[in-house]
DNA sequence: ATGCCTCACAGCGTGAGA
């Protein structure tokens, strides 16, 4: 079961590169963000394409920002449009859609900016940030959040943590947020794959940011434990970076192995084992 | 070449993105 999330920027900009992109990674299920369209008009642009290659998909936006959708081949129930609480700027707006895709509940999330810490923006996005926790705190663990978060989780996932002091998406407060709902019992299943990797999933347009690799990780699929134990690969797709008319995005991929029918025993041995006299083995000796 | 910002809406500039 492959997911992904991508910050498209314009669905309708990005639709020749992201039909093509769903037949080259064939994902089961997609979440998409900044689709910039109203429901009626994604339906248009892709009803008939979507179809063809296998998805349904639940779309919720709006003219010209936000929206958000997800797209799946493997099923597509209880679709739930934003989530219960959620504040607005002051109205509501087209940042959260999540439905049932093979027996998981996946979220598609667009949190908002920030603009400034100063702002009211800035307010707003730890205000939606702390309803999405208790939101979906019943879904745990059963549950993918995927999407941009418009944070870095930690300086790792920034190319120069010093050029963003002072500036959104690095803040203790934004980073206490995203750790309160990773404290339901989730797992940033990227980081955690590639613990010390340089990893960015978004690129600024300008100054060749893209191609001196100075970006921020800020788009996230966060597991519930026992889907995040299943994942066998975890990557972003830099390719979907590259060349002619890019999102400013690069999609998230995980990919879950298939869940176990039954008890398939422990994956290492209990803490009360006695370890194997050095050398006993076939396999290599750890060095201190 | 991975190659130096893009998008939407308005209406040929402006605000937003992060």
């Amino acid at each position: 079961m492959r997911i992904a999330t991508w910050n498209v920027n314009s669905a309708r900009q990005r639709s020749p590169r992201l039909l093509a992109w769903l037949e080259q990674r064939r994902p089961d299920v997609v979440c998409l963000q900044e689709t910039k369209l109203t429901d009626e008009a994604f339906a248009e642009l892709f009803d008939g394409p979507l179809g063809e290659l296998g998805y349904a998909h639940a779309h919720a936006g709006q003219s010209a920002w936000n929206g958000v959708a997800v797209l799946s081949r493997i099923g597509l129930e209880d679709v739930r449009t934003g989530f219960t609480d959620a504040p607005g700027f002051p109205d509501p707006e087209a940042r959260a859609v999540s439905a049932v895709c093979g027996g998981v509940r996946v979220h598609s999330l667009y949190v908002p900016n920030g603009r400034t810490p100063e702002s009211d923006h800035y307010t707003y996005k730890l205000a939606w940030l702390a309803a999405l926790r208790d939101a979906v705190a019943a879904d745990v663990p059963d549950v993918l959040l995927c999407g941009d978060f418009n944070i870095a989780p930690t300086d790792a996932d920034v190319f120069d943590p010093a050029a963003y002091v002072g500036h959104t998406h690095v803040t203790p407060p934004e980073r206490a947020a995203l750790a309160a709902l990773m404290d339901l019992g989730l797992v940033d299943v990227v980081r955690e794959r590639w613990p010390e990797d340089t990893v960015y999933s978004y690129w600024d347009y300008r100054a060749g940011m893209f191609h001196k690799n100075l970006g921020m990780r800020i788009d996230l699929i966060l597991a519930g434990a026992p889907l995040a134990a299943r994942a066998k690969a975890a990557w972003i797709d830099r390719e979907a970076r590259k060349g002619k008319g890019p999102s400013d995005h690069a999609p998230v991929i995980v990919d879950l192995d298939r869940a176990p029918d039954g008890d398939i025993g422990p994956m290492i041995p209990p803490p009360s084992a006695k370890p194997p006299k050095p050398g006993s083995g076939r396999l290599p000796q750890p060095t201190p």
